[in-house]
RNA sequence: GGACAGUUGGGUGAGUUGGCUGAAACCACACCCCUGCUAAGGGUGCGUGCUCGAAAGGGUACCGAGAGUUCGAAUCUCUCACUGUCCGCCA
């Protein structure tokens, strides 16, 4: 959530940063103007609350010493009653505020570029060279069929469309990449944790992904319970409405854990291989930091990320999402793109985002600084996507025959 | 799934004939005093949000959540959620 206050003392400034997100001044009119409703009508409403309150404390003292309260009691009704309406706006106020306020994204930071979508994102840097092939190389799923990695229809057989099956070696080479993902995120400081993959409400609208993408999540609906749709959700809530002490910052958290997501917006979009998925492993960085620190550690988790690709010896791009393709919860994202020789394309292999005060406001994460309570900033990244990891070692590493090479860093894992 | 019990501040835990309890006491924590000691003792402070205020401080809300009764509710009523124990089932 963003903060209302600076909202009403800076609207102009707050409007324009929106404005890179595609929010409308209309809108955040509305909010401010639901804000400054209810600020108004509680502050009448708490005086009218304070003379009941010590008229109340009257008549207890009246009753103790038998005098007669009647006249006291016609008073107190008589402000009661002219409480009635206010409280009855104040309660629309805040309810009209929280469903507008929830669906606001995060202000962009400044350095962010402009642009519309994705086009508009700016590459960073290259690292490493794609290796030159002295044969047509195929794309994932060609490879897939050929050494019998991936069993496509009998994943949709089990379940629906967007899900498949890896066997054997691939079977192996996934589980080698969650460890040698957590072993390499944890000499970077990151804690392993084992996180539940179901999440109830209040946990996934601290993060952001409630109210305003339910249709995005696979919904237990008898338990009132949502599939995690990242391992962000509960390594970050791990902290939810809590207050830390500035000495336990930062906290660098990762997870392993399968992501569920519906894909509603992505009908036709990726529909061969196993690109885009309703369920794909991925090992998640999560950093709770304090505001001076969360710059540093964005970076740091930047170059763990294209760290492990580089061992990997995937070749890889470093790109500054602009401010149309950031996310709703994001200030500021990179995302890391690994070159897929089959598809001749870089594509998203990571995306670490900073959400400054963002989710810390929505999930209450504190941190004590002196004697007051401030927010935290949170920071997610992706170290790294496991199923988009296979299909860029099975395009990277092809050989001519169709087998795959498996990366020397690997090895040992499997 | 069945039966019973419970849900209070960082922790333990009082408070259930409605007001003087936002909440005793103890522990933990912070600061201070005393003390030649890797101890003990004493003092003070110590929940969160919103709000008024330069600050000191004040107002208001919160004792699992929501609604209700009442001039007034942690304390009474209702609904829901969660936790514990026993039984059943089970990796």
């Amino acid at each position: 959530m963003i903060d209302l206050k600076y909202l009403q003392s800076h609207f102009d400034e707050a409007s324009q940063k929106l404005q890179k997100k595609g929010v409308e001044t209309q809108t955040l009119k509305k909010l401010q103007t639901l804000f400054v409703t209810l600020k108004q009508a509680n502050q009448a409403l708490e005086t009218l609350k304070a003379e009941q309150n010590s008229m109340s404390r009257l008549f207890g003292q009246y009753k103790r010493e038998g005098k007669d309260v009647t006249k006291l009691k016609a008073k107190v009704d008589t402000n009661k009653e002219a409480m009635v309406p206010l409280q009855e706006q104040a309660r629309e106020a805040e309810a009209a505020l929280q469903e507008v306020a929830l669906g606001i994204p995060n202000f962009p930071d400044d350095s962010v570029p402009e642009g519309a979508g994705e086009e508009e994102n700016v590459e960073i840097r290259r690292v490493l060279e794609p290796r030159e092939f002295e044969f047509e190389p195929l794309e994932h799923w060609a490879l897939a069929e050929k050494n019998g990695w991936i069993d496509f229809e009998r994943g949709v057989k089990l379940a629906k469309s967007r899900f498949s099956v890896l066997r054997g070696e691939a079977a192996r080479l996934e589980r080698a990449l969650i460890n040698f993902f957590l072993d390499s995120n944890a000499t970077k400081g990151f804690i392993e944790q084992s996180v539940p993959f179901m999440s109830n409400a209040a946990m996934l609208q601290g993060t952001g992904q409630l109210p305003k993408f339910e249709e995005d999540l696979f919904k237990i609906e008898e338990e009132n319970l949502y599939l995690i749709p990242t391992a962000e959700v509960p390594l970050t809530n791990l902290y939810h409405d809590e207050i830390l002490t500035a000495e336990a910052l930062p906290l660098l958290m990762t997870a392993y854990t399968p992501c569920f997501r519906k894909e509603a917006g992505s009908a036709g979009r990726d529909t061969r291989g196993m690109i885009r998925q309703h369920q794909f492993n991925k090992v998640e960085m999560v950093a709770i930091t304090h505001p001076d620190q969360s710059d540093a550690v964005f970076e740091m988790m930047v170059e763990n990320a294209s760290d492990i690709l580089t061992a990997l010896g995937l070749p890889h791009r470093v790109v500054e999402l602009c401010g149309g393709d950031l996310g709703f919860s994001a200030a500021r994202t990179i995302d890391l793109e690994v070159w897929l020789p089959g598809q001749n394309k870089y594509r998203e292999i990571s995306s670490i985002s900073n959400t400054r005060d963002f989710q810390a406001r929505r999930a209450k994460i504190r941190f004590k600084d002196g004697k007051k309570n401030r927010l935290v900033h949170t920071l997610n990244g992706s170290a790294l996507a496991v199923g988009r990891t296979i299909v860029a070692i099975m395009e990277n590493y092809q050989n001519e025959d169709g087998s795959i090479e498996i990366p020397e860093v690997l090895k040992r894992y499997m």
